[in-house]
DNA sequence: ATTACATATGAACAGTTGTTCATATGTTTA
DNA sequence: TAAACATATGAACAACTGTTCATATGTAAT
């Protein structure tokens, strides 16, 4: 331990202080991972506005197609990485699926967003 | 207008009203590319580190840079793409810049995400 | 059982993104 | 003015992502 002192180029302009202040409450990793795929997921045009949707009433696959004018295939695609984000969930009637927000996390990230956006 | 009716494969499965009752108060197009470009810039893990960081005090870019475990120059990159979406802003003294958030948004969006992922 | 249909899935392809490496810019100190 | 240094930028490349098209699954009706 204490190795750093020695044979090393001399640091450079670092802030001693700002970084270990910094290095204690930094977030951990796996952490980081799970945020950042989560706003990836809300990062795509398609995706926002099929949660958009989601957000007024729950909707079948096609209407969801029609209403944000994609294909079936697409939106199905799409349907399954929202789901893997736990940011869908669906009941099925006969063959048609219903469906709709998980939960209301989704409402807020999207208010906070407008918010900035729309300064 | 009115063509819908002519000479068309019956519609299949749309929910008419579903339909007409999204359409009508769906985001526009700009907006939803507007919101989809700061999730994007929100869903990467070098970023979200960064930022992370930022929320509890400001810091040059090669602070930024050890902190995170990145090259300067991999900072520098992303501190552009922060600018861009004005997540960030900075200050000169001397040769050294130094960094912070622009504003309590991202605190906010941060704090979202993550109730959402450590549900 | 067979057909129709809503949805899901896989492969393939184009477009996008993040890092690296080399180099440029601009500020400070000698 | 020259050298040192903090930061920025451009090009290039690998990795990832979203769509399309073809096909599969599973449910309902005939």
């Amino acid at each position: 331990m204490k190795d750093k002192m020695i044979d090393r180029c001399e640091v450079q302009c670092i802030h001693e202080e700002n970084v270990k202040a910094v290095q204690d409450i930094m977030i951990t990793d796996e952490i980081v991972y799970e945020l950042a795929d989560l706003f990836k997921t809300l990062g795509d045009s398609t995706r926002i506005k099929m949660l958009f949707a989601l957000m007024h009433r729950e909707l079948c696959v096609c209407d969801l197609a029609v209403v944000i004018g994609a294909t079936d295939s697409a939106v199905s695609h799409q349907l399954r990485v929202l789901r893997s984000q736990k940011l869908v969930k669906f009941r099925r009637e006969g063959k048609i699926l219903y469906y709709r927000l998980a939960d209301d996390h989704i409402r807020s990230l999207f208010a906070q967003g407008l918010e900035h956006v729309t300064e």
